[in-house]
DNA sequence: TAAAAATACTCCATAGGTATTTTAT
DNA sequence: ATAAAATACCTATGGAGTATTTTTA
């Protein structure tokens, strides 16, 4: 799976519109279909309701959306970091660990100066 | 840039060592070489200090293999939640924006039922 | 009939394999 | 001599394009 191809599923997601998704990701409107549908045969679901027109999201597709989006939001964040523009205010991830049964909350991981992430 | 080859970077960071990684990936030792290599063309930079071993990663390596975990563990954690597995504790990624001159801290996207993020 | 997405095809980049070489222990 | 990684080469998959068809609004 193609990171570049979750960025052709959420602007589709976004652009509602095969057609418009593919130009704003400088592809043509074939390849784009095509990558959707392979990452739906990848994930072996379907993520779009189809017509002859793009209709909606599945509720696989919406879950899918979610994800695919803090994947993409990831990717950047580590390109701006390699590239060293940080973009104004610090940002950074936190993993948050809860176990339901003892109301406890555990951190696993602290904000750095410019951004740190653990498991 | 392929997801599969950020398994196979990260699991080279882990086990230190080619071979092994390419094993663990199921892949054999000059095909992991090659997508590392790729990765570094991708991002234009080297992950890794060779010497006729492995040696180490560079500083950006570092930097690469703490968001190429955060993205994994956004895409096991995709499947998991296609699979309907929640293995026990819920797990979620906040966003954190801090103004540094106003110790301010907004808190932008909280936890929902399985997870949320936003921007 | 116009617009939107799918289909059919072609081409080329590249992921991945096998075999081999190089070099440092 | 051995082990580790790189290199050379080959094949097959599939990403992306152009042209066309299909369908419905």
């Amino acid at each position: 799976m193609l990171i570049r191809h979750l960025k052709f599923f959420v602007t589709l997601a976004e652009e509602q519109h095969f057609g418009r998704a593919a130009e704003q990701c400088s592809v043509t409107q074939p390849t784009l279909s095509q990558a959707i549908r392979k990452l739906e045969e990848d994930l072996n679901l379907s993520l779009i309701v189809r017509g002859h027109r793009f209709l909606s999201l599945t509720a696989e597709g919406e879950k899918v959306l979610r994800w695919g989006r803090q994947i993409l939001a990831d990717y950047e964040s580590l390109h701006d970091d390699l590239r060293g523009r940080k973009k104004g205010g610090l940002t950074g991830t936190l993993r948050l660990g809860v176990i339901p049964g003892a109301l406890a909350i555990s951190l696993l991981a602290a904000l750095t100066e410019t951004s740190a992430s653990s498991s």
